[in-house]
RNA sequence: GUGCCAGUAGCUCAGCUGGAUAGAGCAACGGACUUCUAAUCCGUAGGUCGGGUGUUCGAAUCAUCUCUGGCACGCCA
């Protein structure tokens, strides 16, 4: 058992399964064709702990008013071994569940049994998921899409890990296709300008303008110098990219790392040409009758997917396009090597491509829904009030390493995981180095350091913490601290909700309610200097908080310091 | 033009399978440090959930229409 929420639930469907029988039994009400049983958390407080609109829900089935209905039901019930202490009936037919504080004691035991594995549940039962995002093009930095796709991707990621997937977490390398042939264009008319002047060699409409392009070429002509004058075009483009590139992964490798992101898989988009998957993939539709040819181009049959339209597989030129290696990867991963699911994290500028890639996996026998895409809006940087621009163009982007420069890990990740997905991003760059009130990072960050400030002065007076079966946990009983301990009890539910939505930013919104729940305790009950039963309880609930908070920050990548 | 996403307090955002009086943070205003860290806490104020219609016991949530903003509709990725 690792979620004492799940348990209460049980509690109730089943004391409310059998009081449905008993009621039927005794002739109070007519049979009844029980749909699913939800609880919810009232929000007011004096509707107790749990409750259920059962009753609400079978009233028409029933022919009967919902709080009659309910009335019977509480009258009935029997809540023996079990945490509720009564059930009342409310509003149009609610059914409101008082429990005793066991369950929050109880949490306080889970918590110390578990301490770091605590917040573990396993709704994944072990699925293979494949977790692949950021997948940036290597032919520069990274910009601020790849920064909140990142953080986004990492932190699914850790949350299905906590609620039972085997996951990997994968990095799709564009090493190949159109923009790879930019990236060499690009480089080499920056090679050939160095030595025959910019305004002798054009400088192509589509190539990458940024300055690091100049470097890449700037740091190859000190060391091999103009010997690539006299290659030709396509020689001379092979070996800048086959330099550049290598670097460019690295870099991105390492800012990634930096962000606190380590990937499982680096997979080669090149290595599907190479090796002949894309080919393989193409043929193998075309046998099944998916393709059709005209304008000397392999075309996806958008008809027979039920698409909008016909989707270009291999130019009239022979060469694939990027669809038709994203088939491959995707029946790599399915198929050669079988994983049950698959989350990608794309920018909302590619949910276009959405139904298309889901759809073309239907040939392969894949189930369309083992493909999840979740869709992340854009992000716009702020500096004194206004938007911080990036270009593209002008090459005046601002990077993941300048934003990480500029605001650190902590800040950016925690940002980046406070809002949904969907949501458009609003990223204030003054506010994430703030250290004030105003910076939400900091107010669970200075949580848990005084948390931490708590136990080392207790340490220092020779009081450390009981194991907690020697505790005497019913002392905790002022409102500050059920509130707290109810907070705590929460998070395996937390994980839950995160990992079947995936949504992470629940985690973080989850964490600072834990630390507002904190510091209200703490301006309210006072550890030290109590009597020593009540401290020793007090102490059990501090160092259960912490465990929480630190579990939470080490979910989503952030530093726990013990002194702020 | 078609499609996707969004519209909730001054600002930034939550709101789960429809539920009880729509929430939080920041900003504003008023309070609380001789006591474990005041990067904290307590209180006050702040709303036609973009707008209309429908579905029903009940709608911020579902359906439909409409307005506004962002994005996508390439032999780019």
């Amino acid at each position: 058992m690792n979620n004492i929420f799940e348990k209460i639930r049980e509690q109730i469907i089943q004391v409310m399964k059998d009081a449905f029988s008993i009621c039927e039994g005794k002739g109070l009400l007519p049979a009844i064709d029980l749909p699913e049983i939800f609880t919810e958390v009232p929000k007011q407080r004096e509707f107790g702990d749990f409750s259920t609109n059962i009753a609400m829900q079978v009233a028409k089935q029933a022919k009967m008013p919902p709080r009659k209905i309910a009335e019977l039901l509480v009258s009935e019930i029997k809540t023996d071994n079990t945490y509720i202490n009564k059930a009342e009936v409310a509003g149009p037919g609610f059914i409101n569940f008082y429990l005793n504080s066991g369950w929050l004691y109880d949490t306080l035991r889970l918590i110390q049994d578990k301490k770091e594995k605590y917040g573990e549940v396993d709704i994944g039962k072990g699925i293979k998921v494949n977790v692949e995002f950021v997948s940036a093009n290597p032919t520069g930095p990274l910009h601020m899409g790849n920064a909140r796709g990142g953080a986004l991707g990492d932190c699914i990621a850790s949350v299905l890990e906590k609620a039972g997937y085997d996951v990997t977490r994968e990095f799709y390398i564009n090493d190949a296709g159109n923009q790879i042939e930019r990236f060499g264009l690009s480089l080499e008319a920056r090679y050939l300008q160095h030595f025959l002047g910019e305004d002798k060699v054009a400088f192509p409409e589509d190539g990458y303008h940024g300055e690091d392009i100049i470097d890449h070429v700037k740091s190859y002509i000190e060391v091999h110098g103009d010997a690539l004058l006299s290659k030709t075009p396509e020689e001379r483009r092979q070996i800048l990219v086959d330099y550049a590139l290598p670097i460019n992964i690295q870099r991105i490798r390492d800012a990634l790392s930096d962000y606190g992101i380590e990937y499982d898989v680096w997979f080669s988009e090149k290595s599907l040409h190479d090796s002949g998957a894309v080919k393989e993939t193409v043929d193998f539709l075309k046998e099944k009758g998916y393709t059709i040819e005209k304008e000397g181009a392999i075309w996806l049959n958008g008809e027979k997917l039920g698409l909008e339209k016909d989707e270009v597989l291999v130019r009239n030129n022979g060469v694939p396009t990027y669809m038709a290696a994203d088939i491959a990867y995707h029946r790599n991963k399915f198929v050669t090597r079988g994983f049950d699911w698959a989350i990608n994290l794309w920018g909302a500028d590619h949910h276009g491509h959405v139904a298309r890639m889901k759809a073309a996996m239907e040939p392969f026998g894949i189930d369309s829904d083992r493909l999840e895409v979740v869709l992340f809006q854009l992000v716009r940087l702020y500096r004194n009030g206004e938007i911080a621009r990036m270009s593209k163009r002008t090459g005046k982007t601002i990077s993941l390493n300048d934003l990480l420069e500029e605001v650190g890990r902590d800040a950016a990740r925690f940002f980046f995981n406070m809002k949904t997905a969907g949501s458009h991003l609003d990223f204030d760059l003054d506010l994430a180095v703030k250290q004030s009130n105003e910076n939400p990072v900091f107010y669970v960050q200075y949580a848990h350091a005084r948390i931490c400030s708590i136990l080392r002065k207790l340490a220092e007076e020779g009081i450390s913490l009981r194991p907690v079966e020697e505790v005497d946990l019913t002392l905790l009983n002022e409102d500050e601290e059920i509130e707290l301990m109810r907070k705590l009890a929460e998070y395996p539910e937390e994980i839950t909700l995160a990992a079947k939505t995936l949504e992470p930013s629940r985690i973080t919104r989850y964490v600072m309610e834990v630390a507002s729940s904190f510091h209200t305790f703490y301006n309210a009950c006072r550890v030290k200097g109590e009597e020593e039963e009540l401290m020793m309880a007090r102490l059990m609930l501090v160092d259960c908080t912490r465990i929480v908070i630190k579990n939470v920050l080490e979910l989503i990548s952030i530093s726990a310091p013990e002194k702020m």
